[in-house]
DNA sequence: CTTGACCTTCCAGCGACTGGAAACCCTATC
DNA sequence: GATAGGGTTTCCAGTCGCTGGAAGGTCAAG
């Protein structure tokens, strides 16, 4: 099948696929005489197992981890867990920072009018801040 | 005083301080006879500005505008807000994205092993979702 | 025979920096 | 006066994960 075929069952878009090709995720598929990628089923499971680590939000490069570990009949479950804990505490990480800065603003905007007048406390705390 | 002592006094490394020039985020500053660049007190509380309105999560682009309105003797404290309610919806919808990811990969961990036994329902998860 | 939808390659840009190279400037020490 | 070290200057490249666009080749339908 066609690149196009490949992107619509695998939900990874054409541009994307060629370029986790030239990043070396997925191997070169084979030609068509007309020089167009050809894909079997195989790489469109491929595509999708990226495709599923990608919205579990871990990077290429873990990706590509789990994909070898995918293919390794010997590998064990502890690496694979010790990939899924590492994501985890950046996770976990990432939330707190972004709770935290969320109620910051939050904390601003909450003693801020919001009305006609020109005095803001959001401003003043950017400017100096009282903590 | 020299960009490195800026840099010192504002939290803004050097590199970034003339990044944020090139992008007209600042204004270019007069130069000394061995064109080095001469900061004042009033460009170090730009860039302290400009620090804490980053450390907040701002994009640059709303950080020039919130500039603007800090400068700006006749803007209104509902001009400030708004950006700073867009910016907590921002946030939360972020948080709530990397939580429901975070909590589906903790689901398939908690499912893992972790030991030395290849069976693994992370992969097997990734391969084809159950759900 | 033309239209339109594919496919190919390559190059550029996003955001917000960061690293490095090569050169210049200033001060202090030997 | 040479040298070592710490600044600073410019410019270019790289990060991450794509995405858009240009310029061209291919194919099936009308």
């Amino acid at each position: 099948m066609t690149i196009g075929e490949a992107a619509s069952l695998s939900g990874v878009p054409p541009k994307t696929i060629r370029y986790y090709e030239e990043i070396g995720l997925i191997a070169a598929p084979e030609r068509l005489e007309n020089r167009y990628r050809a894909y079997d089923e195989s790489d469109v499971r491929t595509l999708r197992f990226i495709q599923r680590a990608r919205s579990l939000g871990f990077p290429l490069k873990e990706v590509g981890e789990l994909l070898a570990l995918y293919r390794d009949r010997s590998r064990t479950s502890r690496e694979v867990k010790r990939l899924a804990l590492a994501r985890i505490a950046d996770l976990d990480r990432k939330i707190a920072e972004l709770t935290t800065i969320r109620n910051a603003i939050g904390d601003l905007a909450g003693h801020c009018h919001g009305d006609n007048r020109p005095d803001c406390p959001i401003l003043d705390e950017l400017e100096a801040p009282t903590h």
